[in-house]
DNA sequence: ATACCTGTTTCCCG
DNA sequence: CCGGGAAACAGGTA
């Protein structure tokens, strides 16, 4: 589920949390998705420490705790924050319990492509702070997307659209809802682009980011009716604007769908 | 059984 | 050293 939209949306669902004290943690130590770090340090760090804050950016989201404690949380591929009763029983695929008075904040992940991390300090972590702008703020410009072009020039649009480093949030289907809505193929070199696809381009990063973060980003759920969304996830549906046939197939190494009569 | 999957990281090649 | 592509990661679902 986790892209721009339903990661602001799963983060949504610890605020019943903020202020509260942690009175435990269960930790699953041999998942994944604690990496390199020892998951000793989350249970260590955290315990007895309030949550303060929540916020997110692109796909990352980030957590702050009284004296200075930093939880960094990436979803992965199948990851998800729940929040469950006081009595909530760890269940297998949970990585992190978080155990407060009348909640408890769980974030499981079975594929574990996930990411937790943990940092404490007088700042926030470099992790977090070092992060380029995320396609829904002010400072995401047409002006990235253009360097990005130029830089990557070999590489297919829908690649480059999916680099985090351009572009925090995007991800597969969002970018196919892009393209789809600029008119232009998924397979196109990225160098290709005329300075007026690109303007185009930015325009509907732009408007599925924040049509997505109005929809999906606070109710949970679907984006709206009439968008690609709704065709993309198996065989046989027609474009909404074209009413012919959508393609699904492998391009840059993501299922994609399109409309080849509409986007060249 | 087999193929597929809303994401990153690592490895390999030119 | 780089840009770009494929494979790997792991488990659930159709």
């Amino acid at each position: 589920m986790p892209e721009l939209a339903e990661v602001a949306y799963a983060c949504s669902k610890w605020n019943l949390g903020i202020n509260k004290k942690i009175v435990g943690v269960i930790i699953q130590p041999d998942s994944r998705v604690y990496r390199k770090f020892d998951s000793k340090k989350f249970e260590n760090f955290l315990l007895g420490k309030t949550l303060l804050a929540s916020e997110c950016h692109g796909k990352q989201m980030l957590f702050t705790f009284s004296e200075m404690i930093f939880l960094g949380i990436h979803l992965g591929m199948t990851g998800d924050l729940e929040l469950k009763p006081k009595n909530y029983q760890k269940e297998k695929h949970d990585a992190i319990v978080i155990q407060q008075a009348k909640h408890c904040l769980v974030f499981r992940d079975p594929r574990q492509f996930g990411r937790l991390r943990i940092h404490s300090g007088k700042t926030h972590p470099n992790w977090w702070t070092n992060l380029s702008p995320s396609v829904i703020e002010k400072n995401f410009t047409g002006e990235i997307l253009h360097t990005a072009t130029v830089k990557h020039r070999k590489k297919l649009l829908k690649a480059l659209l999916l680099d985090q480093q351009y572009f925090p949030g995007l991800g597969n289907w969002m970018v196919d809802e892009i393209l789809w809505r600029a008119k232009l193929k998924p397979s196109r070199l990225s160098g290709t682009l005329t300075k007026l696809e690109i303007k185009k381009l930015f325009k509907q990063i732009k408007f599925v980011a924040k049509g997505a973060m109005n929809s999906v980003g606070i109710f949970g759920g679907d984006p709206p009716k009439n968008w690609l969304f709704h065709r993309r996830w198996k065989d046989g549906h027609l474009c909404p604007k074209t009413k012919t046939p959508l393609l699904r197939e492998n391009i840059g190494g993501r299922t994609t769908c399109w409309a080849p009569t509409l986007q060249k």
